[in-house]
DNA sequence: AACGTTGGTTACAACGTTGTAGAAACCTGA
DNA sequence: TCAGGTTTCTACAACGTTGTAACCAACGTT
């Protein structure tokens, strides 16, 4: 039932090659002739075999798209807009989930299609410069903030300025104690790192002392790591009266744990998250937070991606910041 | 920068062929020569071209996941659940987002991949039996709760009895205004019919009489949706106790909009969902609702799919059904 | 000593497509 | 009429892999 180049030259009284020049809408083909093979296509339902074209052309049409996660979120988000973006240049996504796990990333980045991808937008949370260096010549664009700089193309926000000015929100708020959640020590924390900096740097900056025991780690960022480090928080008899959460999730959990403990939000701690996630949107209180341009970065990305694989693959590392703005909802209200 | 088994081949001194075989795990080889073939392996970083292994083999190894949004959690949540399930058969997912329109649900039944994926795993809005008939010998696995019967595989939960049993929950705690959101009178909306017919059979059991003007339309099921529903309801004077949403993200804008309306819940409105997404086990309240085996209906799809490309194509669709089960929350407690 | 069997390996063709080179047919203008 | 070009089409080879068939060597059997 599936037809091939052949049939369809056969029916049409054409050579095999005429056919591929109609599909491909090659110009010097006689009006007569290209109708009759058209019709022989739609007679036959003709459809290309993408695996005989990629091997002949080198080429697969597909980019991969690896992020840690696909139900959090923020990566959920991205993965739309990364679709949307890449079907603009006529590519298809293949996403892929890597766990975020140092060896699954590595075996994700070095694994992934052999030969079945023209190139990978990637997400890590724990791959260093060198698991990359070893990829060689895959085309890449790497999402997120990594602090070392590595061989490959690089999309980010502003991390330090973006938690600086959300910090310097609350402080605004009068707030004093304010409690940072998502602090992590581990090598793969690179975003928790430039998040705690901004904070401690809008401290600074208001003169507010950087109180040790008000920062919280987070293993991971889900829901129920924002609600624990907070209930954590309220036991050890610190009483913030604000909370800046590292990501939209943990902000979530944050909420809930303050709720259990019968703390409003925002009269008794004020609330602040990273992302700028949907969920936000409707929580109660809605999530003030710091909203990245996801649409933005996903288009750099694929487009950072193109200008690779259409010849400048020698080309030195680029690195691109994308904007972002600051989302004043009930959390941290605009005005205290 | 990219080797073949030639290159392979001649670096151990042996034929491609048997470079292929020692790939392939081929039994007759002698220890010697395996071991010097699996070092010029090592030593080129040889990675097997897929595109020509499929094109030989007819498979590629690939199959794909069809949803109609990636950002709608219960999607990402299944997705991550089909990803998981299709490593254990060693297949790589490939998710394609549909945006859940008709025209674009048929471009993606039938142009995914041409050749380049073995099967499909599709949960579609608005395709009808006759779109699919169209899709000569692509195995497939539809997702969801569609009436009419195609001629592919099916995994769904029985919405009708999941429906009606939640709703019993609610009447269970004295309520007797129930109203309904997210009722669809299109053709996509399938599961919408069926899960209006568990609510109305759970009324009529009950001896309540079934009042239009408590069930609410909803275009889309985001929470957006629910939000609005729950404001018009509110605006018409039917004053209900409570809600049943159709699906959780309606549902956490149900809170919203009664929570923007002074309404408490679940005192004054009891909530109910459907899906059991992670957001509604951190909402405030946090959500009773229906949890169908998101990790069971992926790994049914995956092992119907693999059954089909194993061999019996020609087999009569099949039918699953996936268990599911209550969740009690704050939302509509377990006692009143 | 001749025989079949098995283990280990190889040459060759084929999967369906497209680039290359060139043939055949058709124009143009002198 | 013909040289020179352009349009239209075709035969062939190649992309990298694996299935088939066949080969050679070593073995045990008769």
């Amino acid at each position: 039932m599936r037809h091939r180049l052949k049939d369809v030259a056969e029916r049409a009284g054409v050579s095999v090659k005429t056919v591929s020049n109609v599909v491909n809408g090659y110009e010097h083909v006689r009006p007569d002739t290209r109708a009759r093979v058209e019709q022989a296509i739609a007679e036959l339902n003709y459809r290309p075999n993408l695996s005989a074209r990629n091997l002949r052309k080198g080429r697969t049409g597909v980019i991969a798209l690896a992020v840690p996660e696909l139900d959090i979120p923020y990566f959920a988000e991205l993965a739309r807009h990364v679709v949307t973006a890449a079907a603009a240049h006529g590519w298809t996504v293949l996403i892929d989930q890597t766990g975020g796990g140092p060896e699954q990333e590595r075996k994700a980045a070095s694994g992934i299609g052999d030969h079945m991808i023209d190139g990978l937008i990637f997400s890590p949370l724990a791959l260093t410069a060198d698991d990359l260096a070893g990829l060689d010549g895959m085309p890449m664009v790497l999402l997120g903030e990594r602090v070392d700089h590595g061989p490959a193309d690089h999309v980010m926000i502003d991390n330090v300025a973006a938690a600086r000015e959300i910090t310097a929100h609350l402080i605004g708020l009068g707030r004093r104690r304010i409690a940072a959640i998502g602090s992590q020590r581990t090598p793969e924390g690179a975003s928790a790192r430039l998040r705690l900096a901004g904070y401690a740097a809008a401290l600074a900056e208001a003169g507010i002392g950087y109180d040790e025991r008000l920062v919280a780690p987070a293993p991971a960022w889900h829901r129920a790591d924002g609600a624990a480090a907070v209930r954590h928080l309220l036991t050890t008899g610190v009483r913030p009266d604000a909370v800046f959460c590292f990501n939209d999730t943990l902000a979530l959990g944050a909420l809930r744990a303050l709720h259990e403990a019968g703390l409003r939000v925002p009269e008794d701690v004020a609330v602040a998250g990273f992302d700028d996630i949907e969920d936000g949107r409707f929580s109660i209180p809605t999530l003030s937070t710091v909203s990245p341009d996801k649409e933005g970065i996903a288009r750099l990305a694929v487009d950072l991606l193109a200008t690779r694989l259409a010849g400048d693959a020698g080309a030195p590392p680029r690195e691109l910041i994308a904007p972002y703005r600051l989302v004043r909802r009930e959390s941290a209200p605009a005005h205290s």
